[in-house]
DNA sequence: TGCCTTCGTTCGACAATGCTAAACGCTATC
DNA sequence: GATAGCGTTTAGCATTGTCGAACGAAGGCA
C-alpha cells in the first residue's frame, strides 16, 4: 500500500507547478511537466477548478491558481497562534527600531513570512506576508537554522544560492556562523541577501522550548549599522521582542 | 464514471472544514463531520500534511491549516491580472477620496477582497485581503451581483443574513436595487452591513465587457455622505477608477 | 491508583475508483 | 483550406483508495 494518496500528491504538485511558473500554464504543459497523461491531468484539474483551487482562463484555456487558495491562506493566518501573540509586540518593535519588522517560520527549504510591519515612515512598501526568504543568508533564516533541527536538516539539502559577494554558500562557513548564532542568541545579515540591506533576528520558543519562529528587523545598512557593526540597541530590541513573544507562548525564562 | 475525483473533493472539504471551525479539529471530529471512516480521513490528512496543506499540533494531535496555503494564496495574488492592473489606480483613489479602497471579485457566495488600500491617515487598520464580504449588503457585492450573471445566480441560493436594521434580505427588494445599480452604473451601502459605515463601488470590465471585479471605497457615513446622500465627488472618483482599470484590461469605452 | 473511555494510528482485503491510451471537436496558423 | 496543436471526452482495465476492525497510548473519572 502506498504511503500517500496518489491523486492528492499529483494535485499538490500541480498547484506548486502553477505557483512556480509566472504565466498561466496549458493542460499539455502541466501533463508533460508531471509526466502524466493529458486525461489524468485534466481530471485532477477539473476537480481542483470545481473546488476553487484552480481557475481557467476562458479565452486561452490555460490554468492558474484559484481564489479559494487566497481565502484559505488568509484563514491560516487567522488561526496562527504565534502570529496572534506576536501582533502585540511587533508594532512596538517597528516604532522603536524605526525599521520594518518580519515574523517568519520554517517552511520547506526557506522562511515563510507570516507577519510584516512596515517601516514607520510614509514610503511606499509592499506587504511581504506569504513570501519566502532563503535559509542560508537572511537573519531570520540563520536564526531558525541554528535553533531548529528540522530547518538545519533542510539547509543541507537545499541549494544555497549566492545573492551577493558576501553570501556564504559553503557548509563549513555556514556551520561556523550557526555556532556563533547559537552562542550569542541572535543572527545577523549584512549585505548577504540584498546589497545595502542588513537585518537582525532572534528565535521564539514555545512552552516546550522548541523554536517555533523568529522575529527580525530589516533595513538599509546605513541606518542599521554603526562602525561596521549592527547597532547594539537594535539587537537588544529584537531580542526583547522575541523574549516577550516566547513568554506569551508559555515559554519559561529558564 | 464520477464527475470529480473523490479523494480530492474530500480533501477540499476537509480544508474548508478546518477553515471554518475557529479552533483546531481532531481526526474523529473531521471524520464524523464528513461522514468518513476514521482511517479514510486519516489517509487524506496524512497526505495533506506531507504536502504542507495541513499541520498537526504535536501535543494534542489536532489538525489545522498548513503554511503552504499561505504561500500559494499569496502567489495567487501575484499572478492576478486584475489586481496588478488595479494597483496603480487604487492608491490615487484612496488619497483623493481620503478613505479605504477595496478591490473584490466574486467567489462562492460572496466577495473576495483581493486588494485593500488603507485609509490615508495614521490610524491602525487591519489588512482585509483574503477576507470575504457578503453579496447582498455591501456596495462591492451589489455591484457584482448586478453586473455578473454568475454572482446573481449565487445570490438567489445564498442565505441573506440581516446585519443591521437596514439590510435588505428579501429578493424582490434586492432585485429593485440591482435594477437601479445597473441603470446608474454603481452601487452603494449605507448602514446595511456595518452600523455607521457606508460604501460605494463600481464594476470593472475586461475586453469582452464581462464583469471581472469591482472597486469601492468604504468609510464612516459622517465622512462619506452629505445630506443623507453619498457625496457625488466620491461616486465620480470610484467610477473613474473603475473605468481606468477596465481600460487597462482592454475594455473599449463603448 | 486503577479502570475505562476516547484519541490517533495501523492493518489487510475488497471493489470501487481513478488512471491510461486513443479518438474527438475545436481553434488558430500558415 | 489543410495541418498541427489545443483542451476535452470516452471506455475498459487494474491500480488505488476505501472500509471495518483492532492497536497502543493518553486522559478522565471514581
Amino acid at each position: 500500500m502506498a504511503k500517500h494518496i496518489q491523486s492528492l500528491e499529483r494535485a499538490a504538485a500541480m498547484l506548486r507547478l502553477l505557483a512556480g511558473g509566472e504565466r498561466r500554464l496549458g493542460l499539455s504543459d502541466i501533463a508533460s511537466a508531471l509526466g502524466l497523461a493529458k486525461a489524468t491531468a485534466h481530471g485532477i484539474l477539473r476537480t481542483l477548478q470545481h473546488e476553487g483551487f484552480v481557475e481557467q482562463d476562458p479565452d486561452s484555456g490555460r490554468y492558474q491558481l484559484g481564489a479559494e487558495l487566497l481565502r484559505l491562506g488568509t484563514t491560516y493566518l487567522d488561526v496562527h497562534e504565534l502570529r496572534a501573540r506576536a501582533l502585540v509586540w511587533t508594532d512596538d518593535l517597528a516604532r522603536s527600531g524605526g525599521e520594518a519588522v518580519y515574523l517568519g517560520v520554517v517552511h520547506q527549504q526557506g522562511v515563510l513570512i507570516v507577519h510584516h510591519v512596515f517601516r514607520p515612515d510614509d514610503s511606499r512598501q509592499v506587504l511581504e506576508v506569504g513570501a519566502m526568504q532563503p535559509m542560508h543568508s537572511t537573519a531570520l533564516g540563520k536564526v531558525l537554522t541554528a535553533f531548529d533541527p528540522v530547518a538545519h536538516a533542510e539547509l543541507v539539502d537545499a541549494k544555497r544560492e549566492p545573492f551577493t559577494a558576501r553570501t556564504l554558500t559553503e557548509l563549513p562557513d555556514i556551520e561556523r556562523v550557526l555556532e556563533r548564532t547559537r552562542a550569542q542568541g541572535y543572527a545577523t545579515d549584512m549585505d548577504e541577501t540584498w546589497e545595502g540591506v542588513a537585518s537582525v533576528a532572534a528565535p521564539i520558543f514555545d512552552r516546550h522550548r522548541l523554536t517555533v519562529g523568529a522575529v527580525g528587523i530589516t533595513g538599509a545598512v546605513e541606518r542599521m549599522c554603526r562602525d561596521g557593526e549592527l547597532r547594539p540597541e537594535l539587537v537588544a530590541a529584537v531580542r526583547d521582542t522575541a523574549r516577550s513573544v516566547s513568554r506569551d507562548l508559555g515559554a519559561k525564562p529558564f
